[in-house]
DNA sequence: TTATTTTATTTGTATATACAAGTGTTATTA
DNA sequence: TAATAACACTTGTATATACAAATAAAATAA
């Protein structure tokens, strides 16, 4: 049996705060951070393949359609940052040819967007790697705990 | 007693996932999604300031350090958010006189960053409409609940 | 039927972020 | 000591984000 010395870092570590900080402050504070590792690990995987954050979360959304299109306001609520441009968002998109846009016949102020199979492809070249950097994050954690953090973030912000 | 019907949106309601979502997936995006939250209402609060979520961060960090000035690369390793442009943040934190910018003496490559008055005025009236915000959400949970998430973060992303 | 309101999306503009390249200063080394 | 490397920060540039205003179509009311 081994001593475990823990090496995990604490927030007051890793922003080397010099000043005590509230429970509720620390939260706040680790939650952010969290997010900007994962968040910054995961822009390192999209980089090669020229696609931001949004954007790979919007070809996801649009994948999830089943052949379906979607309006604007569809993508919109459907995404993560609930401010982001869509309408340029998804510009780029059309630009590199993973989705593509025409007017809704029915509602001539609606749009439709449909994932063209390029823009399927580039996802089914990503699922792994995706796959694999969740994975690997989840894996600091027992299934009890990754269900623990999840009930707890969404009591948190309700 | 009563039967508590819990009211917790769950992170596929939030975001409409019409697929199934692993563990290790669904623990990404709630932590995106609430730190967005949690980050909208923030800026939201020092919008009629016209401070930005980052500026507020490097006075708090100046703050702490009691008088003493902090050089860029200080500024930098406390930041919540690494990729951000210190240089540019400082200089429109300059142009508000929240801080004082001089090249440092015995190192001319360095800068000596001090928070003003004016900036820790800033900071006071700020304090308490923080805190606030912050114990709001944070009484969403227990003590306990709140050192779990706490734990559960540092130890997800180590 | 025309006017008004609502809905869905786009555009404009200012600011922020990401990241590579540049500048000036100090430290190291041949 | 001159050349080179390392350091600390700034600048340039492209893209992203925030948010208000504009546009166009459809629904509703007068």
């Amino acid at each position: 049996m081994y001593l475990q010395i823990s090496n995990v870092m604490k927030i007051e570590e890793e922003i080397k705060s010099t000043v005590e900080l509230s429970l509720a402050k620390k939260v706040i504070l680790n939650l952010s951070f969290t997010r900007n590792i994962v968040g910054d690990k995961f822009l390192e995987i999209l980089k090669p393949y020229d696609l931001s954050g949004e954007q790979y979360n919007v070809l996801r959304i649009l994948r999830g359609q089943k052949g379906k299109p979607a309006n604007m306001s569809v993508i919109q609520e459907r995404m993560i940052s609930k401010n982001s441009n869509t309408t340029r968002l998804v510009d780029k998109l059309v630009l590199k040819e993973f989705v593509i846009r025409k007017v809704c016949p029915s509602n001539k102020r609606k749009m439709e967007i449909t994932i063209t199979d390029k823009g399927l492809e580039i996802l089914n070249t990503l699922d792994p790697i995706i796959i694999e950097h969740e994975n690997s994050l989840a894996s600091n954690l027992t299934i009890e705990e990754l269900e623990q953090l999840n009930n707890l973030l969404e009591k948190y912000r309700n």
